[in-house]
DNA sequence: CGTATAATTGAACAATTGTTCAACTATTCT
DNA sequence: AGAATAGTTGAACAATTGTTCAATTATACG
C-alpha cells in the first residue's frame, strides 16, 4: 500500500550540536521579556529625546523637557511613567516641580552604546 | 476695559539657561528617530532570542534559530528581516541555507549593556 | 478662599506591530 | 524533470502603541 506522503511540514535540524548547545543556554521567557521592554522603552524618538537631554542636564523637570522637546506636557508624562516603569529614570518631587534624571550610569552606557551604533550608520 | 484670562495654556519655563543650553544641544529629528528604531529592533523578545542565540554561536541558520526558539522559520525570518534593516545581524548564503550573525562587536556590547541593567532587576 | 501652575491620568483614536497562513523562489538530490 | 528542503514574502488579523483632550490632584501664592 502506498502511503501518502504526509501533509505537515517537518522541521529539519542542520547542526544538532550547535541547536541543542544553544538550546541548553537560552535562559527563561521571563528574561527574554524584560531584555525587550528595556530596549522597547528606549524605542520612541520622544523617549530617545528626553534620556538624551538627561545626558546633558542631569536633572530636568517635566515642562522644561517639553519644552525642550517641543510637546506638551501630557505627551512628557505618559512616556516618563514607561521610563519609570522599566527603572530607567527616577524623580526627585520639590513642591510643584518632579525633576527627572537618569537612574543610573548604566543607562548613560546603554544609551551611549546605541548612540555609537548609529552614528556608525 | 477688562481682559478676559487667556482660553490658551501657557508654557513656563522654570529653568530658561538650562532649557536653552540643552535645546541648543539637540540633534536632528532624524537621529532621534533612528536611534529608537535601533533599539525598536531589539525590543521584541523573539528578537531578544535571536540576538542572544547569535551571541552563543556565531553562525545559525534561519531553521535551527526557529528549532533554538521554538517557532516557524516564516516569523524568525520575518524578524531577521528588522534586524538586518537596522544592520544588527549580517548573513551569508551557502547553498540553500542563510547564516546569520551578529553584524559587529558593537550589537554585542549593546547588547551586554541591556543584559546587565535587566540582571540588576 | 480662589486662582494659577505642575503634573498625572483615563479614554479615545489612528497607526503600527508580530504571528499565521499560503504562495512563492531557489537550491539540492535522485 | 520531479520532489524535498530552506528561506522569503504579502495579506490578514488581533494586539499594542503614542498622542490628544479633558478631567483631576497637588502645591504655591495673593
Amino acid at each position: 500500500m502506498k502511503r501518502k506522503k504526509s501533509a505537515l511540514a517537518v522541521q529539519h535540524c542542520v547542526e544538532k550540536g550547535k541547536v541543542n548547545s544553544v538550546k541548553g543556554k537560552m535562559k527563561a521567557e521571563q528574561f527574554f521579556h524584560d531584555l525587550a521592554e528595556t530596549f522597547k522603552a528606549m524605542s520612541d524618538p520622544t523617549r530617545t529625546k528626553i534620556i538624551y537631554a538627561l545626558c546633558q542636564e542631569k536633572e530636568l523637570c517635566v515642562c522644561d523637557l517639553a519644552l525642550i522637546i517641543g510637546t506638551t506636557n501630557s505627551a512628557i508624562s505618559h512616556q516618563l511613567r514607561i521610563l519609570r516603569n522599566m527603572k530607567l529614570v527616577k524623580y526627585n518631587k520639590v513642591g510643584k516641580l518632579t525633576f527627572y534624571s537618569l537612574d543610573d550610569i548604566h543607562i548613560n552606557n546603554l544609551f551611549a552604546e546605541g548612540f555609537r551604533h548609529v552614528e556608525d550608520l
